[in-house]
RNA sequence: GGGUGUGUAGCUCAGCGGGAGAGCACUACGUUGACAUCGUAGGGGUCACAAGUUCGAUCCUUGUCAUACCCACCA
């Protein structure tokens, strides 16, 4: 028996359990049935469940759960991530809280607590996707920096780095001065911000008196200047080009040379040029062969290069803006709107180093992945992300790979005594390398820099399945099926998957790529903690139950469009569950079993063959829209069906069937409910496996995990007779309850009904279904009627009839006269539409034939009920 | 500066070249034995604005305005 109430918190958790303990995720190796597989985006080992991965989890978890049931073999591959950056920062803020530091561990130490903190809590967001309902295969669950993927790491270095693809070189890279480790272009947010401008001036050398005035945002780097650059085309400026300046302060003399990167236009059209710390100053100093003179240390204070070593930057920039003001060399401070690089991670400002990093030739690799992509080997869902993926991977720079972090993939790098760099897979080869190349045994020292977190994920598609060994599941499954995303991690994640999998495995690693967009707070900003506008997936959960929550975010996922958060909505789900529930106990209280070797073609009944008919219809829309990605319609598809068909009339409809004595048909109509009831229950166990498995096992004794496996239903045929017919008893009955309304009848009293002008089809349904329509439009009685329309008769226009109302007692004519003028207007208006359009000789030329018949059949219907309704009006002018 | 979205009912949003939709909110009424986490009925919109294409535009094109985001740069 079925409790009184829906409470989902009674058996969700438990039937995952029974889930996952009967192995119901794990793919059927023996089956020869096609292939389906999703690699989960791997969250950070660390993190929490937030809102935006219960949308994307319950969008793979619909699409997995439907393709099984469709009988396909099916995995859906899960693990986490060891994100670099953001988890050596929580264990070093921790660290911190008890005075300690990374250093004074030292690096091993370090790494081993590390590990130890991620073994303690890195399960927490795991267990949070099982709460969700996520079915994935935990008995496969893989950690980027576990072994396996561990080996992969190393593999693919070696064979990049051997094929010239990873190189090491010293540029000028985004340098987080916190964790004092290079980072790659993506991690880097700018901000805008109101700074200044600092204008001033250089002397020019041998020329007393005369100086050269420029512009700068940063004066503090002016000690790293190596030149300053004057457009060719600058008239005023140009005659001194070739001529000398001196660097104030300091008084070292740097060439002031001729720079199409000076922009007469700007500033004072005079740029001071700092290679080692700006990128475009950069590109001119490789072009003029300039020195580069690093001005800062690692942690962003000022080196001994300058005259302030140890100064912050910015308590170096007022000392140099103070000194030269007292030189007297200082012009003006202005306001001036600025954009500037924030570490996405650390927060603090990124300043541009000099340093040794390592490179993945992105540009080479990404020829591959646009190709795949404009060849159709790999889909964007919806198409136009395929525009965003083009433009940055045609656009793409170096990648720079090394981060000067402890807690990650460490490089597969050795370097001899004379800094020869061997890379080979561990410390034993690269050792015979060294031997061979040396002709002796050198020591090597292993490289310290650690590999960016995305270098890992890159690889997630094949290196879960088993790479680099030749697997079973690699074999089976690669490339997987479909990768769902955010769009916020196309290029860290996306676009690097592409070119890992196109460069070792030459296949795309999945065929789609679904992006969906975020989920947002109730207003539509952005959920941040700042804000304090998160909501807690678990909390709702709690609250309303996993199947709630997903069944709104697959309500809410429509393409290309970001979810809003509201939790009125949520709630509207659990009612939608509870209403499941109820009509699952209205169909138990009424004895509603399955009946082995029911044949729903068969069935008699309209009522039946109506409803058979509308959920295959239904399955059919909902198949194409899975198929389709459309997430939002197939949801809405199940929702009215249970909701508007199924409860809404169906239950009500077989009513007077179960209170009746028709044996025969009682018989019938049981099974068909629960037949039915078993159908909803597979077409909705995507969306809401919760209460669907429950159902299920209450329905007739199943076991929990048969559901899941549950054949899809496809191939239906739609009854359409079935479906007319019924439907022309929903319109009479909702023409009948509307009369009522507008004639202000109480509900509580029976009236009869009668139903002029009716057609031989009419009459036949009013004795077909006048069980039906007196119990739902509470009458008495209802029945063809021939005789003449009285003066107490309020009138309804219904198809070719006329729905009568014999009102006994005080009619309210006023009420009635309202009704029918306001019925009148609205007639007027269509017809006048339909006149215009039909008396527009092009329309009735050019217009497709069906288009004006539809038109033509319109405009007869009107006049037809404007006759009615103004005769109706006629016959009650005098009361 | 380059690019991509979005402007439809009070709110959040579907839809779409031929009769304006859903959920929530709102109003009125609550009759039966699944459900008040409910039922029935109802009100409410120049589909941002302008021009164009078309027999016909909420839908296609162009422009304008508003708004959101992405990328690049700003001495």
């Amino acid at each position: 028996m079925l409790e009184k109430n829906y409470n989902p918190k009674d058996f969700e958790e438990k039937i995952y359990e029974k889930w996952e303990q009967s192995g119901a995720f794990k793919p059927d190796m023996r089956s020869s049935s096609e292939a389906f597989s999703i690699v989960i985006p791997p969250p950070n080992v660390k993190g929490v469940l937030h809102m935006g991965h219960a949308l994307d989890d319950t969008l793979q978890d619909i699409l997995v759960r439907y393709n099984r049931m469709l009988g396909k073999k099916v995995l859906w591959q899960p693990g986490t991530d060891h994100a670099g950056i953001a988890t050596q920062m929580v264990v070093e803020r921790n660290l911190a809280k008890e005075g300690i530091t990374r250093h004074d561990l030292g690096r091993e130490k370090f790494v081993e607590t590390v590990w130890k903190w991620k073994e303690q809590s890195g399960g927490t967001i795991c267990k949070q996707l099982r709460r969700l309902g996520a079915s994935c295969d935990w008995s496969r669950e893989r950690f980027t920096m576990d072994e396996g993927l561990s080996r992969a790491v190393r593999k693919i270095f070696v064979n990049l780095y051997k094929d010239g693809l990873i190189y090491k070189a010293k540029k000028l890279v985004n340098w987080d001065s916190k964790f004092m480790t290079a980072v790659s272009d993506l991690e880097v947010v700018q901000k805008e911000t109101v700074g200044k401008m600092y204008y001033y001036k250089y002397p020019i050398e041998g020329e007393d008196g005369q100086y050269i005035h420029i512009a700068t945002t940063r004066p503090e780097t002016m000690f790293g200047d190596t030149a300053v650059a004057v457009s060719k085309e600058n008239e005023k400026l140009k005659h001194l080009i070739g001529k000398n300046c001196v660097i104030p302060i300091i008084n070292r003399s740097i060439p002031i040379i001729a720079d199409e990167h000076a922009d007469p236009e700007k500033g004072t059209g005079a740029v001071k040029i700092t290679p080692a710390h700006d990128f475009n100053d950069f590109e001119v100093g490789k072009r003029h062969n300039l020195p580069m003179i690093n001005v800062l240390n690692p942690d962003a204070t000022l080196n001994e290069n300058t005259p302030y070593p140890g100064m912050t930057t910015m308590e170096a920039r007022a000392k140099t803006i103070e000194t030269l003001t007292e030189m007297g060399l200082m012009d003006k401070i202005e306001d001036h709107p600025m954009v500037i690089p924030y570490g996405d991670r650390s927060g603090v400002v990124i300043e541009p180093l000099m340093t040794d990093q390592w490179f993945v030739d992105a540009p080479t690799l990404a020829k591959e992945a646009i190709r795949a992509v404009e060849d159709g080997e790999m889909e964007f869902v919806p198409k136009s992300y395929e525009k965003t993926y083009f433009e940055w991977m045609r656009n793409i720079q170096p990648w720079c790979i090394s981060r000067q972090l402890w807690w990650g993939h460490q490089m597969p790098i050795w370097y001899g005594p004379d800094g020869h760099i061997f890379c080979e897979e561990n410390a034993e080869e690269a050792q015979a390398a060294a031997d061979t190349f040396y002709g002796r045994r050198e020591e090597l020292t292993r490289e310290t820099d650690v590999l960016d977190t995305w270098f890992s994920s890159g690889l997630w598609a094949f290196s879960t399945l088993g790479w680099p060994d030749k697997t079973e599941f690699l074999d089976t499954f690669y490339p997987t099926s479909v990768l769902v995303t955010g769009f916020d991690i196309i290029f860290f994640w996306v676009a690097r998957m592409m070119m890992m999998s196109m460069y070792m495995m030459k296949r795309v690693p999945f065929r789609k790529c679904y992006i969906h967009g975020l989920v947002r707070d109730e207003q539509g900003r952005k959920m941040s903690k700042s804000k304090g506008n998160t909501v807690d997936p678990m909390e709702t959960i709690e609250k309303y139950g996993a199947d709630a929550l997903r069944f709104f975010m697959a309500a809410m996922e429509t393409q290309g469009r970001d979810v809003n958060m509201s939790e009125n909505r949520i709630a509207g789900y659990r009612n939608f569950a509870t209403k499941l529930w109820n009509a699952a106990r209205f169909g138990e209280m009424n004895e509603c079993r399955l009946v082995e070797g029911f044949n729903e073609t068969a069935v008699k009944h309209s009522v039946n063959k109506w409803i058979i008919a509308k959920v295959k219809q239904t399955t059919r829309e909902l198949t194409s829209n899975l198929n389709a990605f459309r997430f939002s319609d197939a949801a809405n598809d199940v929702y009215q069906f249970v909701w508007g068909s199924f409860c809404d009339w169906y239950i009500e409809m077989i009513k007077p069937i179960f209170y009746g004595d028709n044996e025969a048909e009682k018989a019938e109509t049981r099974a068909a409910f629960a037949w039915v009831l078993n159908r909803i229950l597979i077409i909705l166990h995507p969306f809401m496996p919760f209460i669907t498995t429950e159902l299920w096992n209450e329905s007739g004794d199943k076991r929990c995990c048969e559901l899941i496996k549950a054949p899809w239903p496809l191939n239906d045929t739609v009854d359409e007779t079935a479906l007319n017919d019924i439907d022309w008893t929903i319109e009479l009955i909702s023409s009948v309850r509307s009369l009522r309304a507008e004639m202000n009848i109480p509900a509580s009293s029976k009236l009869t009904v009668l139903l002029k002008g009716a057609n031989a089809e009419s009459i036949g349904h009013l004795e077909s279904f006048g069980n039906i329509i007196r119990s739902l439009a509470r009458l008495e009685k209802i029945e063809a009627y021939d005789g003449d329309i009285t003066s107490d008769m309020a009138q309804a226009v219904f198809k070719e009839a006329v729905i009568l109302l014999p009102l006994k007692g005080v009619v309210d004519f006023a009420a009635e006269r309202e009704r029918l003028n306001k019925e009148l207007e609205s007639l007027n208006k269509n017809l006048e539409g339909y006149a215009r359009k039909l008396g527009n000789p092009s329309f009735v030329e050019r217009a497709p034939a069906a288009v004006v018949e539809e038109e033509k059949r319109r405009q007869a219907e009107a006049l037809d009920n404007k006759a009615k309704v103004e005769e109706a009006l006629a016959r009650i002018a005098n009361f």
